[in-house]
DNA sequence: CTAGGGTTAG
């Protein structure tokens, strides 16, 4: 009965369709037309996401989305294109909510669609929506895709799941190396160190990424010798194996051992690019490297860098940080695009310098530029009213940073009116605020308080502020040498024989202070 | 024409 049934529709269809001479022609000439149809509808789509994607790589994003809106037929690639778009623009809300729109226009999302989406989630609160985009990935078979699963990977990685991270790497059907870097960052990223280092042992295939991500796992734990003796054992090192070495190093605060090996690197005729150039400039600033830092912007200039907004606010925060404000200024004006980062930086170098009019000018010409001041801008501004003597005005831009700007005051903020105060000789006000916050007091506030007892000679709030201290970290050496300073100017003698002993005996050592005269010279 | 692993600033 079956057999004959099919059998007879069989017949049915040939008789239709290619035996039946009355109906071929009309037919035939319906399907070539709809035929042409579809092919000059998929040429128009290609070059629409051609133009788009044209729009991309020249950072126009909002013309590419008034084309991608204009669009009479969208295709996956086409969704893919914008996606990818709203991702590298930082926009993950509007990348889910176009792949929504995608969703209900019937679009199936293939392993381009789920890489983007896995890397717009990450470091966003919707990353804990990774295990349910897993579950989907699975449903649409792309598990087994190097792409997707590695995509996966640094998603469950930012989500601190380590169980997911090895699921999504043991799903991939031919892992590549990859793959199995992959891994090795997700581990390091985890801080399982360990794990990290028995899979980089047994891994297939290693390149430069592999022996790079190895160096960058440590130094992300804060093993940087362990990084040191890897990466000196890396064969074929690249611009990026140098600049994580030195970025590493100004990480951990070895500025002077940065720029050698910067120098390391030149001789190497290793050609550093804008990201070395930036930690380069970091490590200047931090061991106040000015003649240095000369000489690494001639470099930038000399090799045409091109102009970069994080290159050039680090060459500002160089300038301002190794005394030389007129120079950060020059640099911060000549900038074609200045961000908040910048604006923030050339504040702070102003109130460094005590040049805390300076500072509120910029602050004021920072919002006529439309540019939103964050909770950082608060703080140089605050510190640049108190190495201004700016009181007034500290306490005015303090109360306004709630109310005008809708930013919550935090510790760093409240040791800056507390150091404010304080060298002001206002020590009660500093104490009333200290008293009326809303959070236990910090080594930072206490310590700030301290500064100002010093200043002023306040043996009374010297001894609280000390205390405040002490009870958060035991011997730590700005007390005994602060409240030394200030029993002496009491004459408190007998006081400051005991806290000098106690000094030697606990093995104290005073903090090292740096200065823009002793500056580290550099043989380039 | 679209996607995956290692690098930068306040």
């Amino acid at each position: 009965m079956r057999w004959f049934n099919r059998h007879s529709s069989f017949c049915h269809y040939i008789h239709t369709s290619t035996f039946s001479t009355a109906n071929l022609k009309p037919n035939h000439q319906i399907n070539t037309d709809r035929l042409t149809d579809q092919t000059t509808t998929l040429q128009n789509v290609v070059s629409w996401n051609r133009t788009i994607s044209k729009c991309l790589r020249n950072s126009q994003i909002i013309k590419a989305q008034s084309l991608f809106d204009k669009m009479p037929v969208k295709d996956i690639v086409s969704y893919n294109t914008i996606l990818s778009g709203l991702n590298q623009s930082k926009n993950p809300e509007k990348v889910c909510q176009v792949f929504l729109e995608m969703e209900r226009a019937g679009l199936k999302p293939n392993e381009y669609t789920l890489s983007i989406i896995l890397s717009a989630v990450l470091n966003t609160e919707l990353k804990v929506l990774v295990p349910q985009i897993h579950a989907r990935i699975i449903c649409l078979a792309l598990n087994a895709s190097v792409f997707v699963g590695s995509a996966l990977m640094k998603a469950y990685a930012n989500a601190g799941d380590g169980v997911g991270l090895s699921k999504a790497f043991y799903e991939i059907l031919n892992k590549d190396v990859t793959s199995w870097n992959a891994l090795v960052s997700g581990y390091m990223e985890l801080g399982c160190m360990h794990e990290a280092q028995k899979t980089f042992d047994t891994m297939p295939e290693k390149d430069v990424v592999s022996w790079t991500t190895l160096v960058n796992g440590y130094i992300r734990n804060k093993r940087i010798k362990k990084a040191r003796s890897i990466f000196n054992k890396i064969t074929g090192k690249n611009v990026i194996s140098w600049t994580v070495m030195i970025s590493g190093y100004v990480q951990s605060e070895r500025f002077v051992d940065a720029l050698k090996l910067f120098v390391l690197m030149v001789k190497s005729d290793t050609m550093p690019n804008k990201f070395t150039y930036s930690s380069v400039l970091d490590a200047c600033a931090g061991c106040c490297s000015l003649l240095v830092g000369q000489q690494v912007h001639s470099s930038i200039m000399k090799f045409g860098i091109p102009e970069d907004v994080i290159l050039s606010t680090s060459l500002v925060d160089m300038y301002a940080k190794c005394g030389d404000i007129d120079a950060a200024f020059y640099v911060f004006e000549s900038m074609q695009r200045k961000n908040l980062a910048s604006w923030n930086s050339m504040i702070g170098g102003y109130g460094r310098h005590g040049l805390g009019k300076r500072a509120l000018e910029e602050f004021e010409r920072m919002k006529k530029m439309g540019v939103k001041p964050d909770e950082v801008t608060f703080v140089n501004l605050l510190s640049a009213c108190g190495h201004g003597g700016l009181v007034e005005e500290g306490e005015k831009h303090f109360d306004s940073m709630e109310t005008k700007h809708g930013i919550q005051a935090e510790a760093e903020h409240y040791a800056c009116m507390v150091d404010l105060y304080g060298r002001a000789g206002q020590l009660d006000k500093a104490e009333k605020l200290i008293k009326e916050m809303p959070f236990e007091g910090d080594v930072v506030i206490w310590g700030a308080l301290l500064g100002g007892c010093g200043l002023h000679s306040n043996m009374k709030l010297g001894e609280l502020a000390a205390e405040g201290i002490s009870r958060l970290e035991r011997h730590h050496p700005a007390v005994y040498s602060m409240l030394t300073k200030i029993h002496g100017e009491n004459g408190a003698w007998n006081i400051v024989v005991k806290l000098r002993k106690m000094l030697n005996e606990k093995r104290v050592r005073k903090q090292k202070a740096g200065s823009w005269v002793e500056s580290p010279f550099l043989e380039m």
